[in-house]
DNA sequence: GAGTGGTCTAGACCACGAG
DNA sequence: TCGTGGTCTAGACCACTCA
């Protein structure tokens, strides 16, 4: 069973590939091609949604439909360690970091086995690549582990909230493990807004919770990046592993 | 501005956690619905979509929609070492596992570094969460990787191709790197089908890249994930870091 | 066969953006 | 101001499920 708007999608990605519809250029409005296809125009919006995801179209809201290329995601990776944090100048990402002190409420409380009224600083990046918003990273961290202020940062050095865990560090908190936790899902109500997306664009959540020595959670960052505009990259060696086939000696 | 669809969802979802609909039971139809709220049915839908991605709610074609309660998502490590590999046991999916072989293509004569024509031997797993699909696995390795034959897999030890990975080992082949690129995405048209899903649900999409010792890549894999039914668990020991704020030595 | 969800058309009104 | 995309209603037809 053929979908009319997959039918849709089909020859307008032909006619965008073949130079019919030229890089950079308007589509013919959502009207006129609903009528020219014989569909509702829902039916060719899904689509253009079909060719948006697959990053051949950019819809402007009141401009039209922008022929365009896809672009490589922005690369995100676990853990990244300071020493690489000239990440800031390698990212095509502009960000705006802002810090407030917040109650760190029943979820963080369970999370960072603290108190549900205990203090947190809470620290917010947006991520805007050109004009566009990308991401999003709050990142906790109870007001306790830290001595000094963490309030102030200078400078940022990478996207994903590495200066935090430079605060940290200086403040002579020691980070042992952190886990990482990533789910595919759409965007709330909440996050399309911020992101300038619809609550039908795939996002990537992910939660990252940082262990000191003592076992204390010591950070609880959140970061909701666009899902077909990202890439994490998790590259582990493979070498320290037992090399041994469970259960079977040398069953040769 | 207030969503109507996402009114509707935060209205049905109080009485879904109210009770009012209780776990296990139909919804009413969704004509039913539309008219009670006084919406078109595509409105409706929208707003049970939502629900649906919280978890709250499971369609059933031809039957009606049914309230659930979220459960836990399935785990997903990167690379996961053949020690742990009772991660079957612990897993709730059930795999299904086949094999043939295929010319590499354009696409993995690229990423693999040999030619179109080689011939590569192609794993497919099927995971369910029940009846329901949960993933879809394709790994490939080059026919020339190792001497004995590696269509034969007696037991599914991981869902997610470690078998292949324990073949590997067997004949001698040691990979030192495996990188996995993550992305959040809508399904394709093809995915959907295999998934049981719409295309305008969201899946976790992986590659996988393992190399040898040799710097050859031995196994190139792709994992698609419902997204929403997904955790993939990313844990790094961050005490081999460098410990040092980069370009400030002692500006205490 | 009756009822359900899956998809589509037709048409309307609103919000945004460029001239 | 006017054309654009964003959202919604109304109604239709088809495919699937189940008694």
């Amino acid at each position: 069973m053929a979908l009319r708007h997959q039918e849709i999608a089909d020859d307008l990605r032909r006619k965008i590939t073949a130079g019919e519809y030229a890089l950079g250029k308007r589509l013919p409005s959502e009207a006129a091609l609903s009528e020219a296809y014989e569909a509702g125009r829902p039916t060719l919006r899904d689509a253009l949604d079909v060719l948006r995801a697959e990053g051949l179209l950019a819809k402007r809201h009141g401009s039209g439909n922008y022929v365009t290329r896809p672009q490589p995601p922005v690369r995100y990776f676990p853990t990244a360690y300071p020493g690489e944090s000239d990440a800031v100048a390698r990212s095509p990402l502009r960000t705006s970091v802002s810090a407030m002190s917040v109650r760190a409420g029943h979820e963080f409380a369970l999370l960072m086995g603290v108190s549900p009224n205990a203090w947190l600083v809470k620290y917010t990046y947006a991520n805007h690549e050109g004009v566009t918003p990308h991401s999003l990273v709050h990142v906790h961290v109870p007001q306790t582990v830290a001595e000094r202020d963490l309030r102030e940062i200078r400078m940022v050095h990478s996207p994903w909230g590495e200066d935090v865990r430079n605060l940290l560090a200086k403040a002579g908190v020691r980070l042992t493990v952190t886990e990482e936790r990533l789910t595919a899902r759409l965007a709330t109500a909440e996050e399309a807004q911020l992101l300038q997306i619809t609550t039908r664009t795939p996002v990537m959540a992910i939660e990252r919770v940082a262990t000191d020595a003592k076992g204390r959670v010591v950070e609880v960052t959140r970061l909701v990046l666009r899902g077909e505009r990202t890439a994490v990259v998790v590259t582990m060696p493979t070498a320290n592993r037992g090399g041994e086939v469970p259960g079977e000696g040398s069953t040769d």
